[in-house]
DNA sequence: TTATTTGCAAACAATTTGCTCAGAG
DNA sequence: CTCTGAGCAAATTGTTTGCAAATAA
């Protein structure tokens, strides 16, 4: 994640939320996620540090960083959410299909057509998302499967 | 949908589907369908024509036409799958975020980006989406609303 | 103190599955 | 007649909620 583990104290002060024991390790363990975990797998990471924590508290920390634009939440085609730190430059996904690893990247050029796209609509954009399922590409030569 | 309602006979055929009576209708439904209905939605409108058919007969022809290659599954930010017909040419999507209204576009430069990301990642694309959620541009100028 | 937050269990919503019977080919 | 497909209800999965007890401020 983008935001460190010392700017926890500083995130719950600036929006209001009370630090509790449970909202740290939270935290804690999704400063350290370079991936993007979904609620039950923080939920794994979190009661190895702390395993008193309900799973719904992960989840309603997982929601009210959402809320106050800490976190975004991404829905890749399998059912749960998975969250990322906001706070980064916006970026898309390439998410391998083999292997369920998720590549971030970026293109301006993307991000300009669509804003294109969405003016010659008459709209402004709220929010977009940009998933290439992929996988990795087959050197032919020689025999084919 | 793209496929007409003459189309259904010869879907089944094809792929090798007996022509039921719930399928019947599912399709005819789907066919006349110009939304992108989730399964609940569907079996709505199917049950207004044949009361008997089952929620559970819909998700199962859902699945089938989708695996078969006839619908196209999408998962915009609610929870419940919407589907629309595969046979037409690839396009994305603008959601209204304040209608909920899905609008279809496609641009060419943006899926030859996407190729191109892809390629340098080592990758092919299994298939991709880009959502733009949107909002309707206010004028400014003069007073609004 | 006292308004938040938590844990737990029950509730939910969307979708899937087991099973037995019906019906297409 | 045979095997696919249907209906129904129960099971799953991911997530949310009600409530009384715990706790940060």
């Amino acid at each position: 994640m983008t935001f460190s583990d010392d700017d926890i104290v500083k995130l719950c002060k600036e929006h209001g939320l009370r630090l509790t024991g449970p909202r740290k390790v939270i935290m804690q363990v999704l400063a350290e996620s370079e991936d993007h975990p979904d609620a039950v797998e923080l939920h794994r990471r979190v009661t190895k540090i702390s395993p008193g924590v309900a799973l719904a508290t992960v989840y309603r920390t997982l929601a009210l960083l959402e809320e106050k634009g800490v976190l975004e939440r991404h829905q890749f085609g399998d059912g749960r959410a998975r969250f990322e730190s906001a706070d980064q430059e916006h970026h898309d996904h390439l998410i391998n299909v083999e292997t369920g690893d998720v590549i971030e990247f970026r293109s301006d050029e993307i991000e300009r057509l669509q804003e294109e796209i969405a003016r010659q609509h008459g709209f402004d954009i709220v929010s977009h998302k940009l998933e290439i399922y992929v996988k990795p590409r087959k050197k032919r030569r020689k025999k084919a499967t």
